[in-house]
DNA sequence: GTGAAAGCGCTAACAC
DNA sequence: GTGTTAGCGCTTTCAC
């Protein structure tokens, strides 16, 4: 390696122990904590730091540690994806807030959707990260792919494979209430518009809506999927084309829900007048459309705090509790319905 | 996967190289490339690999290559700020690209503005990441520093330091064609809403609009700063408080100019025929409002991936030409003027 | 309280 | 073509 003397390489522990008069090991340990080490000592070590503009080698740090300091929160949709819906925003922010201070640093990875779950756990194997946050799987492949794997991994959203950690929501009585709602208002020809049926968010709630709808003695086989996103809401065109009587709505998600309305009124219905309409996740978009959407809230930055104290715990050595459900979800009264 | 051994440490070049009954050189040499290896020694070292599920480790191959193999998109910004503004995804994005099949990862990384430049050339030398793309810096502080690092850095937009590298657009001159635009529209009295005065960018596009002015005989002194946020669009209010009769206004980015728009008209303007709006950056939220919004386009993925390629030519140890000036930004004319 | 020394897993000369 | 041999910069027993 044509690596010049002279040329500037960055200083080492090496370094520091020499200007300062002392050994390696002594370095070392003013660096990681300062104790078991005489004061004057340390004293001298930090100077000898400071002149030397010395920073700790990651590398070599983590060969010996077996640690690299950062964590995942890994996305398995596509980026536009990720930055068009504000969920996600939220429950990065949520792991971010979690590991304040901590100085473990956070990544956001997205992975296509495509992507096989052998190319996530070599991403997890790869030895970039200490541990992941899972946000929005589609499926249980991943996480069964990974439950054979010594991963430390928190799934937000129920992994469907034995053994994974995870933190949820009860979708099922958000759902429920939700349709109640819809009911309540006055709603009997109620269809939903799902989020994609692999993630189990989505049968969670399609589950929770049929149950409601049961429960009253109505119908509760209409519905249609749509993929969380808001072109997807366009699938209302076809719902109300299919069943003109419509007079209820509850959508898996406010990105669909804002799209579904804007069709049910550009087809003529007054909303809530002639369809009610309840969303899912509480979006700032909701609140800016008109009328206002009702929805469902949807704490997603408590849950990747949770899942990232559960992944602290997992790094730790330890056994957290699993899984971890949050408190229900609320419903949020506006004027959609 | 057969892990025998007790505990389960990751196997080594050691293990691939006893089971293939070779060197640790020449599964090394396997590893990276597989060149002037014999074809049936590469197989035993690929099947022993298979066999174990080797995989390579990061921190020991970085420690001895002095290259991590990620790179980082840093945003100055705070997370919801480029969560929100469709700007940065396009940026984002546009790095992506460039490093697709390149096997090095990119990383987002959002700093608060707040943060000295100290701590983000720390990070830099932290040995996390091998180079950056700086998107969105406020002042030259960091450019600055950045200048007496070794850290091979490239700047999307002026860093307003010497020698630093980086790509921009040419946004005087887009700011002079939108100018223009509302005054050929028929607006005389034209005011702007700047973007946040200590990036270059907001100058530059001010200065653009006060020489569209200036060369058309009309007063180009009516301004009023923004932050690039859509709430800070809302400074609009204060403008038409200010100036009743008011006729034009080039707003430095969409987000805020939608804002602005939604604020003329409740006042009871109408758009564009009493006030002429155009905005900046051709974002999505300007297609979708009423009018349309008439806007100058901004090509950020473009942006990042030049970017980009000036980060591989620096990590190549090449010395990429700079600056960076991209074709100029286009008119496009919707409603709104 | 401090130093000496042994690696962590890998790459890259350099021999053969 | 392949093996041998040095380290890369750090942490961590184990003596002293």
């Amino acid at each position: 390696m044509a690596r010049i003397e002279g040329a500037h390489s960055a200083p080492t522990l090496e370094d520091v122990a020499r200007i300062a008069g002392v050994s390696r090991a002594t370095v070392s340990r003013v660096v990681n904590g300062g104790t078991l080490v005489a004061a004057k000592t340390t004293e001298a070590v930090r100077e000898a730091i400071n002149e030397l503009g010395y920073h700790p080698n990651k590398a070599a740090r983590s060969l010996v540690t077996r640690r690299t300091g950062v964590i995942a929160v890994i996305v398995p949709e596509t980026d536009d994806r990720v930055f068009s819906d504000p969920y996600f925003p939220q429950a990065y922010h949520g792991a971010l807030q979690a590991f304040i201070g901590s100085d473990v640093q956070v990544v956001l990875a997205m992975a296509e959707p495509g992507d096989s779950p052998s190319r996530m756990v070599r991403y997890l194997e790869s030895g970039h990260v200490d541990g992941a946050i899972i946000v929005s799987h589609h499926g249980p492949a991943l996480a069964q792919a990974l439950a054979h794997s010594w991963q430390p991994v928190v799934f937000v959203g129920d992994p469907e494979a034995p053994g994974v950690c995870y933190v949820d929501l009860d979708n099922v009585e958000a759902a429920r209430v939700a349709t109640r709602h819809l009911i309540e208002r006055g709603a009997r020809r109620i269809a939903t518009i799902t989020g994609p049926l692999d993630m189990a968010s989505a049968r969670a709630r399609l589950l929770g809506f049929q149950e409601a709808m049961t429960e009253a003695g109505l119908d509760p086989s209409t519905y249609v999927e749509g993929g969380y996103t808001s072109e997807s809401g366009g699938v209302a065109a076809q719902l109300l084309a299919d069943h003109p009587d419509l007079d209820g709505l509850f959508v898996a998600n406010d990105l669909m829900a804002v799209t579904a309305m804007n069709i049910v009124q550009a087809l003529g219905r007054r909303v809530p007048e002639d369809v009610r309409i309840v969303g899912f996740d509480d979006a700032a978009i909701g609140q800016h459309c008109t009328p206002p959407l009702t929805t469902m809230t949807n704490p997603a930055a408590e849950h990747t705090r949770e899942a990232a104290e559960m992944l602290m715990e997992l790094l730790a050595g330890g056994t957290p509790a699993n899984p971890r459900m949050l408190a229900h979800s609320r419903l949020v009264v506006r004027g959609s319905a």
